[in-house]
DNA sequence: GCCAACGTTGGC
DNA sequence: GCCAACGTTGGC
């Protein structure tokens, strides 16, 4: 099994809307970036962890986790002229976006800060912290251990 | 809203 | 294939 980290708009999708959508999940659609669709196309995994991250927000950090339900299958906004996340360029024979499907599996009392990760040393080379801008990154196992027993010190 | 860091595009 | 110009992400 890996782990990973999504991130999200709290605006648009938060971690309170992955827990209303229940056990069949959401779809996460929508990302455009070579580096995040190799990683779901090729490695993310059915029973896979996620960190569910909020970004572009008030409170950036680490909100709760969810799990990979669906592996990657074509994402349909890539084919829908209306939607902002259309490409012309692919097609059904040959898709160049995919999408999975993540289902609610926690939220944490308290959000663990991106400000509390970077004081961490063992997180130093973990890709959030000294590579800021990949949306859908893989997470080591010690790095996902450690923050875990970092959510368990914090004050609720 | 600013701006740094990174990604993508496209001319050559 | 290089690289400048432009676009986007995302923390602050």
């Amino acid at each position: 099994m890996n782990y990973w980290l999504f991130k999200t708009e709290p605006d648009e999708f938060s971690i309170d809307d992955l827990a209303k959508v229940g056990p069949e999940g959401e779809c996460w659609e929508g990302i455009r970036n070579y580096q995040a669709r190799n990683f779901m196309r090729d490695k993310v995994r059915v029973g896979d962890k996620v960190f569910i991250y909020h970004s572009s927000c008030k409170d950036v950090g680490i909100a709760g986790i969810g799990e990979i339900v669906k592996a990657a299958f074509p994402d349909p906004f890539q084919f829908n002229p209306t939607s902002k996340y259309f490409d012309e360029k692919s097609t059904q024979e040959n898709p160049r976006w995919v999408a999975v499907q993540v289902a609610f599996i926690e939220k944490f009392d308290k959000l663990i800060p991106l400000s509390l990760l970077k004081q961490q040393p063992p997180l130093e080379d973990m890709v959030l912290v000294n590579r800021g801008r990949l949306s859908i990154q893989p997470v080591e196992e010690k790095h996902w251990q450690f923050i875990l027993a970092l959510k368990g010190q914090q004050l609720s």
